[in-house]
RNA sequence: GCCGAGGUGGUGGAAUAGGUAGACACGCUAGCUUGAGGGGCUAGUGAGCGCAAGCUCGUAGGGGUUCGAGUCCCCUCCUCGGCACCA
């Protein structure tokens, strides 16, 4: 036999990345007969390096791609760089660079240096960059569909404002009142903001999850975020301020008649409408003095407004107060207070001693507020009614009133894109004085990103574009009156919400959405990325592909049919990994040194994909060791047999485990079951009896794995063209079926003995060969067994 | 606090429907190779007892159901992840 070259993978790396690119081997066939879309998360090229988390994902969403396109689907696998943003932008400014030369190295890095290095099977002709004006000329298309769809509205609202971005954040992004980026606490404030309303879908968007194959833990977190709520709104009427009356919202209407007083969120843009005129100056000086909004709720903090309310089924009035403990967004901003049944409510009236009354029995409203059902108390007619029938009676009492009707109400709110930063696609907006916000024609896209030197964030609610006058000053384009260009520009979640559908069309020039390309490849078949966008990027995707269907640019209100939240990789006992944590890994080194078929492997060996695991660098060696067993014995496999019978079984067995493996994500097994496969033929190697089809057999299972190598023995074994394209191998369950089982025999739930026997041998033989066995027949010491269970092909239990 | 996912050898992790716990791999030990090495190969490796055959105990802890429980039910403890005053 001729001496084995030597196992270089890094030089495998380079010479099969090489040929995949001249041979355009991952190149999709956009028009062919089976389209798969296989998405990834596409990466934001920010200052750092992608790390091992990174490689990770991608590597788990590389194999699902290379595993259908060897099953002959045309896969497509495209992959691009989300590269506008804050993140960006604060670190350009850190390092004095401006983020456009940042970004395009950066790109350059990650694509050439990393992603291509980590042999991804990524269709490279369809990539995207968020910056590039061929693409934020469509993100403004996008969002000018929205505006002329009433989606998109220039309103004034209380608004998160981050004081060290000096910007606007999504409700998404804001932590815990945190800012999610820099860890600043947020504070409230009323600016002028383009809001998409994506409230409009949020009935539709919480009952569509329930038609999707998502991972269940994402599907819980939109459901929480979207947060629905039934119950009703009720009508007070106010005397002793500017306001009449005052609606709130409560899920427990039921409880109307234990409200003892009204609360107004503290931070309601329209507090001092419910101020008496006494109370003004007191109201005002408090409410500068207010603890930071992410303080751990402190319920003594409020006041009395001075103003009466009238409960609308009694008349009785009640005092008006103020608190932070009420959010002056959700909801009406104001809500009517039940002490007796609100834990929050309960200690509220106790801080400021006001009146608690019991209203459904269950509890002692004088110890702890009582949340529970139970029958009604004090509450006029309705004593004696159920809680849970009470709701809707009192809400009917209302209605004939004309105070009160049921009302769904939903956590989730209208998402705030304008950012009053640099590095992002300006709104496509002209402000007329006559005509108010106007899109800018079509046409007349991309507005471009004008270059300026100082990028810097002002501060003062406007972004720095506004310091650009012959950008800024445009005539109307409806009636030539000078007007102003919208100065701010779109949250980056508006570039990463629709790039999926972009993917199919880069190609065209004039139009975002290709008709026929657009209908044949989305929705994506399968999606997988990290949960930490379950609702943030997630949410956006999905009313955005839901707004776009109503328009007609899209076949389908959904997205992504499949989604696969993949598990953290986590490293030093510090969780995931981050650069703020400074626990990341990079991935270059180890690829330099041990291949990347090496380290795909490894990282997906380190525990199921869906879970994560803890990164260490210990077990590299044994994948390592595992390539270097499939080069050797692949290649000295010289038996032509086709029909031994026992590897042909193993044969088909690990070509259905594997499959099944790769099928549900668990690639940790899949590996273990090639590892076995190799071992085997590596040993018949060893005695000159290893099959070529076996081995041919091994480097089509381990191709997704490690594709590298991979193609480099699929060459040497003779074969043609490139593994990776429709090899995948057929399995036949009947002869991956064993003729000869063994039988686990228990005495009293103990194993004590085995035995061989024939596959589906009857349960009555089985007791009878069981009894058979020395060591049984020992242990019953002639006593007769009481009771026998024989399960087939597994297990016979004798009971004494 | 609420929600979710988990606790299996020295380590990462396997166990289709309740049916031989610890696949696969790392590490370790011994031996063989010996062109040195963080090299390769072979064997062993849950704990305890035993020369051995074998026995006992073992899947966070405690109860339970069952011929049989890592798997099902109840309670307790711990870890990780997410959400956090949403009326």
């Amino acid at each position: 036999m001729a001496k084995l070259d030597r196992l270089d993978l890094p030089a495998l790396d380079a010479k099969w990345q090489r040929r995949w690119a001249e041979r355009g081997t991952y190149r999709s066939d956009m028009e062919g007969p089976r389209p798969f879309y296989c998405l990834m998360m596409f990466p934001y090229p920010s200052a750092e390096k992608l790390h091992i988390g990174n490689a990770y994902a991608f590597t788990g969403a590389d194999i699902y791609g290379r595993y259908r396109r060897q099953r002959g689907d045309d896969v497509f696998e495209p992959l691009g760089f989300d590269a506008f943003g804050i993140h960006s932008e604060n670190y350009a400014l850190k390092v004095g660079e401006h983020p456009a030369t940042l970004t395009a190295r950066n790109v350059e890095y990650f694509r050439e240096q990393q992603l291509k290095k980590l042999g991804l099977g990524v269709d490279w002709s369809h990539e995207i960059d968020t910056t590039s004006p061929d693409y934020y000329r469509w993100t403004q298309w996008v969002f000018l569909q929205l505006f002329r769809a009433g989606l998109a509205e220039h309103r004034e609202g209380p608004v998160n404002w981050c004081p060290s971005c000096l910007t606007v954040l999504a409700d998404e992004q804001v932590l815990s009142g945190h800012c999610e980026r820099c860890g600043t606490a947020v504070e409230t404030r009323y600016l002028k903001q383009w809001f998409i309303r994506t409230t409009r879908y949020a009935q539709e968007m919480l009952d569509a999850l329930d038609t999707l194959d998502w991972s269940e833990r994402t599907k819980l977190a939109q459901r929480n975020w979207i947060g629905r709520s039934e119950g009703a709104l009720i009508d007070f009427r106010l005397n002793g301020c500017a306001r009449d009356q005052v609606t709130v919202f409560t899920t427990r209407p039921d409880t109307l008649y234990g409200a003892t007083f009204l609360v107004i969120g503290a931070d309601h843009p329209q507090l001092g409408d419910f101020v008496g005129a006494a109370r003004r100056a007191a109201v005002e000086g408090w409410r500068t003095s207010l603890p930071p909004a992410d303080a751990e709720p402190d319920f003594s903090v409020g006041i009395d407004l001075g103003t009466r309310a009238v409960h609308p089924l009694t008349g009785v009035e009640m005092p008006v107060w103020a608190a932070p403990y009420v959010l002056g967004g959700y909801g009406t901003g104001a809500i009517m207070a039940v002490p007796g049944h609100d834990e929050r409510d309960w200690q509220f009236a106790r801080a400021h001693g006001l009146r608690i009354v019991a209203v459904i029995g269950g509890g002692d409203v004088d110890t702890a507020a009582w949340t529970g059902e139970g029958p009604m108390l004090n509450s006029g007619a309705l004593d004696g009614t159920p809680s849970t029938e009470g709701k809707r009676k009192v809400v009917e009492m209302l209605e004939a009133r004309g105070a009160g009707r049921a009302h769904v109400q939903f956590r989730l709110r209208d998402w705030i894109i304008s950012r009053q930063r640099y590095w992002g696609p300006p709104l496509p907006i002209i402000h007329c004085p006559v005509h108010g916000p106007v899109g800018v024609p079509e046409a007349e896209l991309p507005v471009l990103l004008p270059e300026v030197r100082d990028f810097r964030p002002l501060g003062t609610g406007v972004s720095p574009l506004a310091q650009v006058e012959e950008w800024v000053n445009v005539p109307c384009p409806i009636c030539g009156e000078p007007s102003r260009r919208e100065t701010d520009v779109n949250d980056n979640f508006l570039d990463s919400g629709w790039y999926f559908m972009r993917y199919p069309s880069t190609g065209f020039a004039d139009r975002a959405l290709d008709h026929d390309l657009t209908w044949r490849w989305l929705p994506v078949d399968i999606y997988i990325g990290g949960n930490e966008h379950a609702v943030l990027h997630l949410m956006y995707a999905r009313f955005l592909m839901r707004a776009l269907h109503e328009m007609g640019h899209v076949p389908v209100p959904e997205p992504f049919v499949r989604f696969r939240a993949n598990g953290m990789l986590t490293f030093g006992g510090k969780g995931k990994m981050s650069k703020s944590k400074g626990n990341v890994v990079n991935p270059d080194a180890y690829m330099a040194r041990y291949g990347a078929d090496t380290l795909r492997l490894h990282i997906m060996f380190l525990g199921p994909f869906l879970e994560g695991g803890e990164w260490n660098e210990r077990g590299m060696l044994g994948q390592a060791r595992f390539l270097e067993r499939v080069w050797r014995c692949a290649q000295a496999a010289t038996s032509d047999d086709v029909t031994d019978p026992v590897r042909e079984r193993r044969r088909h067995r690990t070509i259905a485990a594997v499959e099944a493996a790769i099928e549900s994500l668990h690639y940790n097994t899949a590996i273990a079951t090639l590892h076995e496969l190799a071992r085997a033929i590596d040993e018949e190697a060893r005695e000159g009896t290893a099959r070529r089809v076996d081995a041919r057999t091994l480097v089509e299972l381990v191709a997704p794995f490690a594709p590298h190598i991979a193609d480099e023995l699929w060459e040497r074994l003779g074969e043609s063209g490139t593994v990776h394209r429709a090899t995948w191998p057929e399995h036949d369950p009947a002869l991956a079926a064993a003729p000869r089982v063994t039988i686990a025999v228990q005495v009293n739930g103990k194993l004590r003995a085995t035995f061989e026997c024939d596959a589906g041998t009857p349960a009555a033989e089985l007791e009878r060969l069981a009894l058979d066995q020395s060591r049984v027949a020992e242990l019953l010491d002639g006593r007769p067994p009481r009771k026998l269970i024989a399960v087939p092909d597994r297990i016979v239990n004798v009971v004494v």
